[in-house]
Parts: C-alpha cells; structure tokens; sequence
DNA sequence: GGTTTAATGTAGCCAAGGCAACACTTCGCG
DNA sequence: CGCGAAGTGTTGCCTTGGCTACATTAAACC
C-alpha cells in the first residue's frame, strides 16, 4: 500500500493515452493468436516429422486434454488455417503452412538470439515460446543482425 | 506414421515430449498472468503519478470498456492484489506494489534493451508490452548484463 | 439545494480455452 | 474374423475477458 520507490528515477514521462491503450490491444491481440500459432507450428512440424498429425500427439505436445485440442482444431478449420476429417487426422491449409513456416523461423531465431545472449539453454526454449509470439518483424531483424554480427566474431 | 528420423539432418532434433508440454503450460500461464501484471503496472503508475487510480482511467489506459476494468479489479481483490471500496478508488496490497515495482523494473530493462538493439522506439514499446511478461530472470538478466556492456563502451 | 453530468457499478451476452465423462471408430493382433 | 485397446469425437461444465445496456452514486454548477 507504500509506493515508497520513488528513488529518483529518471521519471518515465507521462504516458499517452490512446497510444498506450493502442499497445495494449496489440499486445491482447498478440496473446489471442499465440495459442493458434502454437497450434499451426506443432502441426506442421508433426506432419514434416511423422508425415501426420494426430490430435492426441497434437494435444500431448502442448500439455493439453485431446478434447481441448479437437475443439481448437474446429476453430483452425473454421478459420481456414487447417482442414481434417474425422479419424483421417490434421492437415494444413496453404495459409497454415505459411504461418508455420514464419513461426518456425522466428522460434528459430529467437532460440539463438537468447543463447547468443548467453541464456541457458532450458530457459531460452521456454522464455522463446512466449517470447516469439510478441517479437515484431523489425525486432525480428534486430535479433538476425546481432546473431549475425555476433557470428561474424563480436568485433563488430 | 514413417519415422525416418535417423537421416542426421541438421535440422533441429525431435522434441522430448514431456519437456515441450510443459514449455507450453508454461507460456500459457504466462499469458494468464500478463492482463493481471499489466492491471497493477497501470494502477501503480496512476498511484504514483495521479494520487488515484479509478477504474475508468485503468479501462482507458488498456483500451477496455470500464466495465471490464471493474470486472478484473474485482478479480485482483479476490486474489489478494489489491483494495477498493465502490466509488473509492481503487489500492494495492503490497502483494500488489511487489508485483507492480516488479514489472516496472522489468519494462524498463526490456524497453532500454530493444532500444539498445536498435528497435525504433515505438516498436520497441509496443514488443515490450508483450514480451516482459514472458522474460524470465535469467533472461532479464541476460539483457541487463549486454546494457552494462553496451554502456561500458560496446567494444566491451 | 437541486439538477445535470460524469463516473461507477450491475446484469446479461458472447467466444475462447480449459477440463472430465461418455460414446463411437479404427486398427492391430491373436 | 473378431475383440479389445487406443484414438477420436461429443457433451456439458467452468473461468476469463471482452462487450452493451441500464441503474445508481457522486460531484459540479448554477
């Protein structure tokens, strides 16, 4: 109940106000779209890997009941990221795999931006499956360019 | 259904199944905690900066109707976060001011850090708004410890 | 002091994303 | 070929986090 932390910060300015409420609906919006985008990446990598998608592995893999992974299913379906019919398994649209593909390399890219940073292994795969879903285009190529730099032996 | 797994590609090795299950518990429940972090962050800051934080200025901080802002508070009483009485304002616990000096720290450091990588600055806002929530603290610590470096002179 | 205006609160609706319980297909194996 | 196990699908329930519409309270201004 004390802000007492009043330590002389360099006092961020005041806020403005449409523009805050602006990045905070992205940033919802960016939340709403990280479940299908888990969704989609799993799905093409079980396809690429086993040649199919079952949504019972789909569903193992996220940690999820299978029942809570078929209705997800029918959502990607009905938003024409996914087509299946029943007992046949998961597949993806043109648009699926599009996204798939996008989130694959930003998993990717971010993976080895946070071990680049020197953050442990375990923690970078974590913090990356949330991260990747906020990471925008330019702060995507931010990330390459340090690893790129940072291949290219530090120096600069 | 085909394994064929065993052809060495270079391309990221399969995934243990329990590990990434609970990778992805894990970024769901960061998603879950975010609107409740973003909630105090913004109580605290209007705390900090107004003297009071009622709740129509919470809801157009966040670009939400009020009645959602009430909602949610209602839900940050419920889990101990913080106080109000109708027609007051609305408080933090120090559960609640914890939890907001937390998160302030945290959006400074992610802010200071995309900026320091060369994120264009209103990019940089609005990424931060969606990764801090998902930055654990080895990473925090990671970013902190490369503006340490940058400050000392990027040659390191 | 009464009236208008702004803020607050309440109610009811919706979609998403969880779950458990139950029913139905498929498929592998004896 | 049949049967049982494993996978699939359905149903109904819960919580969150949005919304609108309406009711109520507090504050501001004659």
């Amino acid at each position: 109940m004390t802000p007492q932390d009043d330590t002389a910060l360099p006092e961020t300015s005041a806020p403005a106000p449409e523009e805050e409420a602006a990045r905070h609906a992205s940033a919802r919006s960016a939340r709403a779209s990280a479940l299908t985008e888990d969704y989609v990446e799993i799905i093409a990598d079980l396809l690429e890997r086993e040649g199919e998608a079952r949504p019972t592995d789909i569903a193992r893999r996220l940690g999820v009941a299978h029942a809570t992974a078929i209705k997800t299913i029918a959502r990607l379906k009905r938003d024409g990221l996914a087509r299946a019919r029943p007992y046949r398994g998961v597949f993806l649209t043109d648009r699926g795999w599009d996204m798939a593909r996008k989130m694959k390399a930003r998993h990717q890219t971010v993976v080895a931006f946070l071990l680049a940073l020197g953050v442990p292994a375990e923690v970078a795969e974590v913090d990356a499956e949330g991260i990747e879903h906020h990471v925008s285009d330019a702060t995507l190529a931010a990330f390459e360019r340090f690893l790129a730099q940072a291949a290219r032996g530090d120096g600069r």
